[in-house]
DNA sequence: GATGAATGAGACTTCATTCAT
DNA sequence: TATGAATGAAGTCTCATTCAT
């Protein structure tokens, strides 16, 4: 399909771009030119520059959420499943670094329409985390009196420290294993019941 | 008036504009409008209004720092110090919404100097965690099989998350309490020894 | 229209209005208005303002060398080439008005680049008068006990005072013949040998 | 007199400072802090920032005018007097290197005001090579088909293109004394009669 | 659809000038 | 008189967006 081909096109550019500069600081001239097209051509695909931004936003993050989901569900246990989103999602920050940067940075960019796609897309991503849980309480494998709300965030919070250490410090301390590794164990540790 | 006076004033005023519209989109004459002074005279005490937000960094998250550390050092258990850090993170984000806010997103701006900031103060107040854990595990409190480094940031992560919720979210599903007690729970629970 | 079409456009206009106003009086929004352009545009064909500074010296120069040069190449009697070169400066003083009026003024200001500038371009068109003494002096038509540097300034100081006159008492005292040969007069005079 | 006193000291840190960085690029503050007092005390013995420059032009060329007659009156011949002005002239250049600097720079500006001023206070002081030649034609001694107003301009042009090689280029190719000589000899050269 | 030159609103910043002390 | 902190008008420059080709 020529259409979604240059939209992707942009897209991809605007990753690029955003991931390294910042939205800010990126100019509309730069993705063009990264994505080989004219500064106009943006326009017959985006309505402006916060359009493309929020478009990646949805887009992106809808694609990880079925890659995420797709790994998941190949396990039971809810403990396993747990351990494999830390490992997804710290797979994707090293894969999709430019991406895992922009998500980091701009998603936490105040401005209304913002904190709306946030409560949206991103959420549907960090609910995977609670659903986890959810069922993992009803299962009585994870301890009842913590509630999922909460642990949701202290485990993506978690991760999402951890991103930011490698997404500023390329030169890795900690290996994607140990570091999914020891996430899941403290919180499987802390949160199992019994 | 001193003028140690309007540089607070103006710093307080680009606290709460950098909280509500974020760096890039606040202007100079916005800052300048709620300090109620003229735009020039931010100029008198600022380089320029990159200027204003290092130095907001550096000297709010040193009084930051002081504080966290005087709560802290009333506590001799690991266990209870980790806990007080929780509560007393959280209740800062709260107390200083607007600057939790300007912390939170601006200090994931991307942009070489602001990395290396982060590196420093803001590293300086994270690295108290790191403390505590580290002489947990020396007192065999804490596991010793786990590396302090990713314990810090997945706590830190956690409680970060946790505010992230409560900045964008001002009716808070979660009391502050509950929340600095699960988490710690959890993570105690996760790191304790045997 | 082609980009070199806007470029002297733009050019001109500043010739004009830093003419009229002076480098540091000029506005961007005056040469704009003067060109037809937007003022943006502007930053479409010059870094800032102080290259179309630059620019002007360079290329407008260049063209009256070239000028000069041709007008002098028609005599070989070193005698007629000095009065030749009085001439034909003092007639591009009036035919370009403006731009004599840009390059008496901001010639002269300081800024080390303005400098290096005035030993390059500038440089080039004066070093004409000292290639006509050097020679006139090789086939001792001139006198050798003179310096060629201190003639070269002299009979320059002598034209561009004149020049100077004009330009600000534009209804003109003397013509602009009586002048070429009067101040030729004198130099001849003063410097042919025997 | 105390009030002259601030006066001329402020005078006195403004051809410093228009002399090494122009009028333009001159700042109140910069003045101020060479003369060792507040920026708001310049505003008590000037108008404003132009009528330092104005002041400085009639009061300092007033004095250099001074200089010059009497050092003038000291010869009868009017060959002698034109070869001392040249030689009072360039030793001028040298001693108060920084007023010449802005009176080369500065007296060129466009602008009405100034070039009124150019006409009278300036004007004072080149007439005086002009009432030499004067003089000098009526003895005749000088020759009377040339133009006294073209002399002039002629032999002041040459004196302060010389200057403006010294202001420049402070390692000087030339001596004060071999540029004065060969300049006059020049001129003398080619206008004393028969 | 594609281009990219042109636009012009608007931001940051400077600095001459003022005025309360 | 003297100060110097404060002012705010105004200028340079950027860059998202448009539109004629």
């Amino acid at each position: 399909m020529k259409k979604s081909d240059k939209h992707q096109k942009i897209l991809n550019a605007a990753i690029k771009v955003f991931g390294q500069k910042g939205f800010f600081n990126a100019r509309i001239s730069d993705i063009a030119k990264e994505a080989d097209v004219a500064d106009g051509t943006i326009y017959l695909y985006f309505n402006n520059k916060y359009d493309i931004l929020l478009t990646l936003f949805e887009e992106e993050i809808g694609k990880l959420i079925v890659e995420i989901k797709a790994a998941i569900s190949q396990k039971t246990d809810q403990r396993e499943m747990l351990y494999v989103f830390a490992l997804h999602h710290l797979r994707l920050v090293i894969e999709k670094k430019e991406l895992a940067e922009v998500l980091q940075m701009e998603l936490r960019q105040s401005g209304e329409s913002i904190k709306e796609y946030r409560l949206n897309k991103f959420a549907d991503y960090v609910n995977i985390i609670s659903e986890i849980i959810h069922t993992g309480q009803e299962n009585n494998i994870f301890r009842r009196d913590l509630q999922a709300g909460i642990i949701k965030r202290a485990f993506f919070g978690a991760l999402d420290e951890m991103s930011r250490l490698w997404i500023l410090n390329p030169n890795h301390t900690y290996t994607l294993e140990e570091s999914a590794e020891e996430i899941s164990d403290i919180f499987l540790n802390g949160i199992v019941a019994d």
